[in-house]
Order: C-alpha cells, then sequence, then structure tokens
DNA sequence: CCGATTGGTTGTGGGCGTACAATCGTTGTA
DNA sequence: TACAACGATTGTACGCCCACAACCAATCGG
C-alpha cells in the first residue's frame, strides 16, 4: 500500500486533492442555495440550450428525475422550458439571466485551485497544465 | 471562461479527470456491495483500530452516523468493536481479516490511475508525480 | 463526592439521488 | 392510416447521508 509505481501514486494525490483537501462541492451548494447536481444542469447549459434528453445524458440521470432538477431551475427562475420546433415532444431547456450568474458563481468557487497550486513556480505549473490537458483529451477519447 | 490562468486550468483538468472521466466511486460501490462512505470508513481502519470519534471525525460524519455505519459494517463481519480499555466509553473499531479483504479490493479499484496516465513517458510522469506529491503536503499543512 | 463533560446509541425528520411503472402527446414507419 | 418508438411527466419506493434531540454509561474536575 505504501510502494507504488508513479502512476498510481500521481493518481492517489490527485484524488485526494480533489475529493479531500480541496473538495469544492459542499462550498459550492452552500454558495447558490441548491444541490450539486442542479449546478452542474446549470453550468452544461452555459454553451447552449439542450434538450432534456441531451441533459440527462450529460448528468447521467434517468429522464424522470431530469424533469424533476428542470422543475427545480424552472421554479428558480434560473431556466426556461421551450417546446422544440423541430420536435414537439422535446422541450429545450435554455438558461436565463439570472441562471448564468449563478453558473457563474457557481464556477469561480469550483475552479479556484488550491493555494499551493497557485503558489507553483512558473515552469513547473506549466508543465503540470499540459500534462493535464494531455491526460484529458486522452481520457476524453477512451471513456 | 476559455481563457484562464495555467493554475485554474491546471486545476480544472484535475477536478476533470477525477469527478467525471475517471470517476470511480460508483464502480467502488458497486463492486463491493456498500456505500462509498462504507468503504472509506473500512480504509481509515487499515492502518490502526479508531475510535468512533476518531472515526467521526477522518469520515466528516457526526456521531450518530458513524454508530450507524459501524453497526452496518459490524454485521457484515468487516470490523469489530471492542471496549476501549483505557477509556470504557470509547470503543475501538478494528477491521477483520475479511475487511481487510473488501478494504484492499475497493482500494485497487480507486488507485488504478487512468490508462492514459500510465502510458505517460517516464521522465513526465515523474515530473508529474514529484509536483502532485508537494501539493498534497502543502494542502495537507492548509486546509 | 457531585455535577459537568464526553463517547456512544437510538430515533426522527428531511433532502437528495436512483430506479421503476404508467401515462400522454408527438413523431417515424410499415 | 395504424403501430411502434420516442420525449417528457407524474408518482412510488427505496437507499444514503445529514442534522438534531434525547438518553445512557463512564470519566473528569472542582
Amino acid at each position: 500500500m505504501s510502494e507504488q509505481d508513479p502512476a498510481t501514486s500521481a493518481w492517489t494525490s490527485m484524488r485526494r486533492l480533489v475529493l479531500e483537501l480541496h473538495d469544492r462541492r459542499g462550498v459550492v451548494s452552500d454558495a447558490i442555495g441548491m444541490s450539486y447536481l442542479r449546478a452542474k444542469a446549470l453550468s452544461r447549459l452555459t454553451a447552449r440550450p439542450l434538450s432534456q434528453r441531451e441533459l440527462s445524458a450529460t448528468l447521467m440521470t434517468d429522464a424522470p428525475y431530469t424533469s424533476v432538477i428542470v422543475d427545480d431551475l424552472e421554479q428558480r427562475g434560473l431556466v426556461r422550458r421551450e417546446v422544440n420546433p423541430a420536435d414537439r415532444r422535446s422541450k429545450l431547456v435554455r438558461i436565463t439571466t439570472s441562471g448564468r450568474a449563478v453558473a457563474r458563481k457557481a464556477h469561480r468557487i469550483q475552479s479556484a485551485p488550491p493555494p499551493a497550486l497557485a503558489e507553483l513556480s512558473a515552469p513547473e505549473l506549466a508543465a503540470l497544465e499540459a500534462t493535464l490537458r494531455r491526460l484529458v483529451e486522452s481520457a476524453e477519447d477512451t471513456p
């Protein structure tokens, strides 16, 4: 358990940072007064409106619960449901102006790195950033 | 949102890897047939027995729910409650042999890095590992 | 020694997320 | 045109986690 190859060690450190030492999920929920999943839904809608089917897919939730989430966000005035003109069965969920404000607030909190990360030397930080960027790209391709 | 300083970008990549692209929490729960929090409890007990008070502290749970978790683990035969000889109020929770087996299984799943990470070049991996190790150490000191 | 504190237990209520069944309106297809 | 498939909604039931109240036994402090 103590001696590990570098890949496992690096991965464990990453998990420890994200899940324990600098977990922001509770902070986000408290700050915006709604669950982390709702915040996540909101952030997925900033780029473009999504049908609830698409929202289900990115959130990994089933259709019924997605409906509940959108209900909640709609009642808070953070999104609007619009009938999809191309398919009147489906509804496009569009984020509102106040929804964007909440999404920005959540994003600001989530994306704030732990202090130690911001204090790395410029070269070391650049190397870390480059490596992680490539890791994300690879992982996105092989899910 | 797209242009970020390197620290924020690195942090976002880390979060994305751990929370989305290679999230192992659900996998662990499914594999061992119990909640992630119970798996976490079990892993904290591998080093040494803990009082429920200590367990509460590391799990960030209150005393009543900690009692429920230990109940569950005890009924599964994964831990044993022992009266603390030094303070008969407190109970030491000691992991059993079968508990260790489950903990090992969970640990193996959790600590398996994403394939892309294992495929980095040796020097790049070493640099990544060293940086992350220092980040964890710093973050542990300033919570 | 007595009151306060501590560690643990039991029970309650609630929020959140998951899974499933049943239904409705719309769309695609034979 | 009839039938199957699809998107969404409503409702139910459950598991997990959190928070709080109330209590017991043991220990500590004056």
